[in-house]
RNA sequence: GGGCGUGUAGCUCAGUUGGUUAGAGCGCGUCCCUGAUAAGGACGAGGUCACAGGUUCGACUCCUGUCACGCCCA
C-alpha cells in the first residue's frame, strides 16, 4: 500500500516534512558519502556579507547553487558545498559603529580599536541564525558546519600568503588615492561616510590668467576657472578637453589675448564688440604649451606648468581650462599622473599650510583663500571674482567641511596582467555567453590598478612592516610563524587591534605595521586558497580542486568577485580560478523598481515560501530570464503560476496513481515489463525525451531551457496520458493491460521524480519517498540522474501521437463549432491523409480518438478530394535561393496549380510551368500542400490531416446521449455527497418518456458508470431529489448509498 | 560621456542558420468537459515585433543610426 495523499496537501507544510526527514536521516551528508571516490565536481560559494536578511536576490543565487550541484551530485560527482561569509568590511564596521554610537574613524580610535572590532566580530553572528534557517527552508543544501569566515586565522594568514606572493612578484606598490579627509578629525574617511551629509555652502569661484609661453600671440594668457582658490598655491598643470573649441581672442579694451574655451565666452563678455576672435583651436592642438607658475613655490617641480588633455574636462561652467593641483582633486590626480607630474604636498595633517607654502604657512587651507586672492588680484591675475552656492559634503561628527586630497594607498599591479587575463577568461564557460564575452573581458581589457587598502578597522591586515626611520625600508610578512620569529611574540588573533602592537627589531632598526586593512573584496577574491588554508595545509585537496567546476553569482560581481577572483588566480597561477559560470540577473519589484523596504512593493520571502512553497518559488525564478542575467519583474502571481500550472497537476497525477494503486491492491512488486499498450509506451518516450531536454540544458548550465520542457511533459502526462488512460485503471479487469498501465504510471511518476529532484526537490523527495520500494535509495537525491535517454525513445510513435492529437484537437474544433457537445455520441468522423503510411499510424489509435471524441465509428482514407480541395503553395525557404526576383511572382502561379498537377508533383514527378518566359521545374520539395476543408460540411484541415464529422443525429444517438447525461448529473451528485470513490449507490429518478427509455435501454453502462446496484424509475411526484434539466428533458435525480 | 544588455499581445515571456499565417501562459469574452477536481479543454478578441534607414527576391531575425529602460564604469 501506498500512504494516503489527503486532498488537500499543503505544499508548505509537505515541505517542512521534508526538511525534517533530511535532517534526521542525514541525507544531505550521505549524498556526499555516498559519491565519495567519484570525480570531484567543485563549487565555490561566493561569499555574502551576513549583515541583513536574505533577501530574493541570495534566494535566487541559493537556488541555482543549489540546483547544479544536485545535479552533478545524481550524475555521480563528488561535490562538496561549503557556506562562506563575508565578515569584514564597511557594512559590518557600519553597524558596529551605530551598536556603539560611534560616529567616525577618530571616535572609534577614542573609544579603542580593540573595542570597536570586537563589537564587530560578536555582529557578524548576528543574522547566521536566520541565513541557516532561511537558505535550508529554501531546500539548498549547503555545508555550514564546515563554513569558511573571511575573519578565520587560517583564512587570515592565507591572504597575507597571497598578500607576500604578489609582493614577490613585485605588484605591490604605494601611491596616492584622493578621498574626502576630516581636518578636525585628522582622518579619511569613505566615499559612503562623505555621502551623507551635504550642506549648501557659498564658495569663491574666481578665474585667473596663466602666461602661456612661446604661444603665437604675445601677451597671451589662458583662463582658469575654480571654486578652491586654496589649492592654487598648489597648482602644477592646466587642462583642456582635446574635442572642445577653444578659442584665442583679443581683448579690445586691454589688448590682452586670452584663450578659453569658445562656449564660454559669453560668460566673460557681454557683447560680440568687446572682442576679436584671432583664431580657433581644438585642445588637443593646445596640449603641451607651457606657463607661467601663478605662485613660485614649486617652479622647480617636473614635467609641470603645461597644458594637458582629458576627456573630463566640460563646458558647463569656468573656462573650459580647469586647474590641476593632483594632490587635491581625483581627476587632477589622475591626469597629473599620467604625465608624471608628481605631486606635492602643501598641507598638514590639520590641512594647515607647511613651510612648503612660507606666505601662508600656519593657515588653515580654507581660512587662506581671501590672501590667496588678494596676492592674485595684486600680481593681476585675477580676472574675475564671484561666489556660487553648491552643495557640499561636511563631516558627520563635526560638520565641518571635508577636504578632498591625497592619501596614502597601496595598490596592485594590475595593468600588465590583462593579455593573461583575457587568455585566462577566454576559457571559462559563461552564462549567459555574453557577459563573459563582451562585459567581462571588456572589463579586464580595461583593468586598471587595485588600490587594495583601507584605513578603516575591521578586516584583514595589511602585512607589511615599516622601517620607523625609513618609509622604504619594509617587511612583507607572509605568516604567522615569520611574524612570530620575526618579534618574538606570540600571535594569535590577525586582526589589527593585535597585530598592530606587534613591533620587530631587526639589525638594530624598529619596524611598525602600516595602518591599513585591506580591501575585502582581495579576501573573497583569495577565498579559493583561503578556506583552504594554503598553502599552509590541504595542499593537495587545494591543487586537485582548482580552478572550480562552477560558481554562481549577480551580474554586479562582474566588477566584484568575477574580476577579484579572476586577478589573483591569474597573478598567482595564470590559470582562471573558476570554469563555468552563471551569471543571474537582479530581482526588481513587480513594480520594475528596485525592491525597497520602506516601499513596500515585495512580498515578505517568508511569506512566499508559507504561502506556496519553496518548490514553487524556485521554480519561478528559475524560468524566467533572470537565470540569463536579465532583471526580473518579481510577481507573487508568478510563483502561484508555477504552482497551479506544474506542480499541482503533477500532485494530481501522482494522487490519481497512488489512490487507484491502493483501491486495486497494486504495488511495485506486481510490476511487469511488457508495453503493449502505445499510450504506455508514448508516455515513457516522452520522459525520455525530457530526460535528454533536461541533460543537454544543464549541461550546457541553461537553466531556463532545463525547466522548459517540464511544461510540456507535465501537460503530456496529465492531460494526454492518464486522462486517456483513465479507464484501464480503473473500470478494467484485473488484466494485463491494467498491470501494464500501473507498471507504466509507477515508472513515470518515479522517473519525472528523479529528473525534477534538482529542480524541486520537496515535492520530488515526497513522491519519491511514497513510490520507492525498499531496495532503492532511500532519498531520490540519493538515486542517479536517468541518462541514457536515446535508447529509450520511439521517434516514429512520438511522431504518430502528434498527428492523433492533432486529429482529436481539430474533431474538438469541429465539435464546438457545430455545437455538438462531447456527451453527445455521433455515428462517424472521418480522418483523411494523403501518407497512407500515416493514416495507418493514427489507424492505430482509432479506439482511442473514437472514445475521446464520443464518436461510434471513425473512417478512414487516403482520398481527401471530397471533404477538401487542394492547393499548393511555394516553399519559400526551397525557392528564393533558386527563383531570386521571381520569387514573388511565383506566388499566384503556384497558387494556381489545379489538383492533378499537385498530385503529379506529390507524386514524385517534375511539372514545367512558364515564369516570365523563363520555364520552372517544380518538384515536391518546392511546393508544401494546403487542404481546405469544402463547403458546408463539417470538416476542418490541419497540414496533411484532414478531419471530418457526421453531424447527424438519430434516436438511438439522442437516448444514448441522454443517458451520458443522466450518468453525468449522478456522479456530479456522489461528487457533491462527497462520496467514497467506491462507494456503491441506488438511485431513483422521475423523468418523461425520452429519458426513461434512454435509461432503460442503457441501464447497464449506467449502474457500472456509477457503481449503482438499482436505478428505478419512479413517477415524477415519487421521487424527492434534485431537479435537472437533460438535453431540454427534466428530471429529478435521487441518491443513497448502499451496501454490495 | 563610455561599455554591455533589454525593448515582440493588457501582463510575463518563447521565437532555431533570414522564408511570407509571429507563438505560449496569464487575464478578458463565449462555449464545452469532468471521479486528476485547489482542475481541465475549445474558440474568439488583442501585434505598424520600440522607431528610422539599409542589405536581400524576402527582415522580428543581419547592418547603421535614433529613442526608452536597466546594470556597470567615468
Amino acid at each position: 500500500m501506498f500512504s494516503e495523499i489527503s486532498s488537500k496537501t499543503s505544499f508548505p507544510g509537505m515541505e517542512e516534512e521534508v526538511i525534517k526527514l533530511w535532517k534526521e536521516r542525514d541525507i544531505f551528508k550521505k549524498s556526499l558519502e555516498i559519491r565519495k571516490g567519484g570525480k570531484e565536481f567543485v563549487f565555490y560559494d561566493g561569499p555574502p556579507f551576513a549583515t541583513g536578511l536574505p533577501h530574493y536576490g541570495h534566494l535566487l543565487a541559493g537556488t541555482i547553487k543549489d540546483i547544479i550541484p544536485r545535479y552533478q551530485a545524481m550524475r555521480g560527482h563528488y561535490v562538496s558545498r561549503r557556506f562562506g561569509w563575508d565578515c569584514h568590511g564597511l557594512p559590518i564596521e557600519a553597524l558596529a559603529q551605530e551598536a556603539l554610537g560611534l560616529a567616525g574613524a577618530t571616535a572609534i580610535v577614542e573609544a579603542g580599536v580593540d573595542v570597536f572590532n570586537e563589537q564587530c566580530r560578536s555582529m557578524v553572528t548576528t543574522y547566521v541564525e536566520e541565513w541557516e534557517k532561511t537558505v535550508t527552508r529554501m531546500g539548498r543544501w549547503v555545508d555550514f558546519k564546515n563554513d569558511y569566515k573571511t575573519m578565520d586565522k587560517t583564512f587570515m594568514e592565507t591572504i597575507w600568503w597571497v598578500f607576500s606572493q604578489l609582493w614577490e612578484q613585485g605588484r605591490i606598490y604605494k601611491a596616492h588615492r584622493i578621498m574626502p579627509y576630516s581636518w578636525k578629525l585628522n582622518t579619511p574617511l569613505s566615499n559612503f561616510e562623505a555621502g551623507r551629509n551635504y550642506q549648501d555652502v557659498q564658495d569663491p569661484a574666481i578665474t585667473v590668467r596663466v602666461h602661456l609661453k612661446d604661444f603665437e600671440f604675445e601677451q597671451a594668457s589662458a583662463l582658469v576657472w575654480t571654486t578652491t582658490p586654496w589649492t592654487l598655491p598648489g597648482n602644477l598643470a592646466i587642462c583642456a578637453g582635446p574635442d572642445i573649441d577653444y578659442v584665442a581672442l583679443k581683448d579690445k579694451e586691454t589688448h590682452e589675448v586670452f584663450v578659453l574655451a569658445a562656449a564660454r565666452v559669453g560668460a566673460y563678455y557681454k557683447s560680440e564688440e568687446e572682442y576679436e576672435i584671432l583664431k580657433t583651436y581644438k585642445g588637443s592642438e593646445l596640449k603641451g604649451l607651457e606657463y607661467e607658475p601663478l605662485f613660485d613655490f614649486f617652479a622647480d617641480n617636473p614635467n609641470s606648468f603645461q597644458i594637458l588633455n582629458d576627456g573630463y574636462v566640460s563646458t558647463e561652467d569656468g573656462t573650459g581650462i580647469v586647474h590641476l593641483a593632483p594632490a587635491y582633486g581625483e581627476d587632477d590626480y589622475r591626469v597629473c599622473r599620467e604625465s608624471d607630474i608628481p605631486l606635492v604636498e602643501p598641507l598638514d595633517e590639520d590641512c594647515k599650510f607647511t613651510a612648503l607654502v612660507p606666505d601662508y604657512e600656519g593657515q588653515f587651507c580654507k581660512d587662506a583663500d581671501k590672501a590667496i586672492i588678494k596676492a592674485l588680484k595684486h600680481a593681476g591675475k585675477l580676472i574675475h571674482q564671484t561666489t556660487i552656492q553648491h552643495s557640499y559634503p561636511f563631516c558627520e561628527r563635526t560638520d565641518t567641511p571635508l577636504i578632498y586630497r591625497a592619501i596614502d594607498a597601496w595598490y596592485v599591479k594590475v595593468e600588465d596582467l590583462r593579455e593573461r587575463m583575457l587568455a585566462n577568461n577566454a576559457q571559462v564557460h559563461w552564462t549567459p555567453e555574453y557577459v563573459g564575452d563582451k562585459r567581462f573581458a571588456n572589463w579586464l581589457a580595461d583593468a586598471k590598478d587595485w588600490n587594495i587598502s583601507r584605513n578603516r578597522f575591521w578586516g584583514s591586515c595589511i602585512p607589511v612592516w615599516v622601517n620607523v626611520n625609513d618609509k622604504d625600508d619594509m617587511i612583507c610578512v607572509a605568516s604567522v610563524q615569520q611574524l612570530e620569529e620575526l618579534s618574538g611574540v606570540k600571535v594569535d588573533d590577525l586582526h589589527k587591534h593585535y597585530v598592530d602592537k606587534i613591533v620587530i627589531e631587526k639589525d638594530g632598526k624598529t619596524y611598525k605595521r602600516t595602518p591599513e586593512v585591506l580591501d575585502c573584496w582581495f579576501e573573497s577574491g583569495a577565498m579559493p586558497y583561503a578556506q583552504n588554508h594554503y598553502p599552509f595545509e590541504n595542499k593537495e585537496q587545494f591543487e586537485g580542486n582548482f580552478p572550480a567546476d562552477f560558481i554562481a553569482e549577480g551580474l554586479d560581481q562582474t566588477r566584484g568577485w568575477f574580476y577579484t577572483l579572476m586577478v589573483l588566480s591569474t597573478a598567482l597561477f595564470d590559470k582562471p580560478a573558476f570554469k563555468n559560470v552563471v551569471v543571474n540577473g537582479l530581482v526588481l519589484a513587480e513594480d520594475g523598481l528596485k525592491m525597497s523596504k520602506r516601499l513596500k512593493n515585495y512580498p515578505d520571502p517568508i511569506h512566499v515560501i508559507n504561502e506556496y512553497g519553496a518548490d514553487a518559488l524556485r521554480l519561478y525564478m528559475i524560468y524566467s530570464p533572470v537565470v540569463r542575467a536579465e532583471s526580473l519583474r518579481f510577481s507573487e502571481e508568478g510563483v502561484k503560476h508555477a504552482l497551479r500550472h506544474l506542480l499541482l497537476p503533477w500532485w494530481n497525477a501522482y494522487s490519481f496513481f497512488v489512490t487507484y494503486a491502493n483501491i486495486d491492491g497494486w504495488g511495485p512488486e506486481q510490476s511487469v515489463p511488457q508495453r503493449d499498450n502505445l499510450m504506455d509506451r508514448w508516455i515513457q518516450s516522452s520522459l525520455a525525451r525530457l530526460e535528454q531536454q533536461v541533460t543537454d540544458a544543464m549541461d550546457r548550465y541553461d537553466l531556463q531551457a532545463a525547466v522548459r520542457p517540464f511544461v510540456q511533459f507535465i501537460e503530456d502526462l496529465t492531460n494526454w496520458y492518464i486522462r486517456r488512460s483513465r479507464r484501464r485503471f480503473w473500470k478494467s479487469d484485473d488484466d494485463s493491460d491494467k498491470m501494464q498501465a500501473y507498471s507504466t504510471l509507477y515508472d513515470v511518476l518515479l522517473g519525472l521524480s528523479k529528473i525534477a529532484a534538482p529542480f524541486t526537490p520537496f515535492i520530488s523527495e515526497t513522491i519519491y519517498q511514497n513510490l520507492k520500494t525498499d531496495n532503492m535509495p532511500e532519498s531520490v537525491h540519493l538515486c542517479d540522474f536517468p541518462t541514457a535517454a536515446d535508447a529509450k525513445r520511439d521517434a516514429v510513435l512520438e511522431g504518430q501521437m502528434a498527428l492523433v492529437m492533432n486529429a482529436v484537437e481539430q474533431g474538438r474544433t469541429l465539435r464546438a463549432e457545430y455545437k455538438l457537445k462531447n456527451r453527445q455520441p455521433l455515428a462517424k468522423m472521418f480522418i483523411v491523409c494523403d501518407d497512407a503510411t500515416l493514416l495507418a499510424n493514427i489507424q492505430e489509435l482509432e479506439g482511442l480518438i473514437a472514445d475521446e471524441l464520443n464518436v461510434r465509428a471513425v473512417e478512414f482514407s487516403t482520398d481527401s478530394s471530397e471533404l477538401a480541395t487542394i492547393q499548393a503553395k511555394p516553399n519559400f525557404k526551397q525557392l528564393g535561393p533558386k527563383l531570386g526576383p521571381l520569387m514573388k511572382k511565383s506566388v499566384p502561379l503556384i497558387a494556381g496549380l489545379d489538383a492533378a498537377q499537385i498530385a503529379a508533383i506529390a507524386a514524385g514527378k517534375t511539372v514545367a510551368v512558364d515564369l516570365e518566359g523563363k520555364t520552372i521545374e517544380l518538384t515536391a520539395d518546392d511546393i508544401g500542400v494546403v487542404r481546405n476543408p469544402r463547403e458546408g460540411l463539417a470538416v476542418s484541415a490541419v497540414g496533411s490531416l484532414v478531419v471530418g464529422l457526421d453531424t447527424q443525429l438519430n434516436d438511438d444517438l439522442i437516448a444514448e446521449g441522454l443517458a451520458r447525461e443522466f450518468v453525468n448529473k449522478i456522479q456530479n451528485m456522489r461528487k457533491e455527497m462527497d462520496l467514497e470513490v467506491t462507494q456503491r449507490i441506488r438511485i431513483a429518478f422521475g423523468g418523461d418518456e425520452a429519458v426513461g427509455t434512454a435509461v432503460a435501454r442503457h441501464r447497464d453502462y449506467i449502474e457500472a458508470e456509477t457503481l449503482a446496484l438499482a436505478c428505478e424509475l419512479q413517477t415524477m411526484d415519487g421521487v424527492t431529489g434534485t431537479e435537472w434539466d437533460l438535453n431540454g428533458h427534466p428530471c429529478l435525480l435521487s441518491i443513497s448509498t448502499a451496501q454490495e
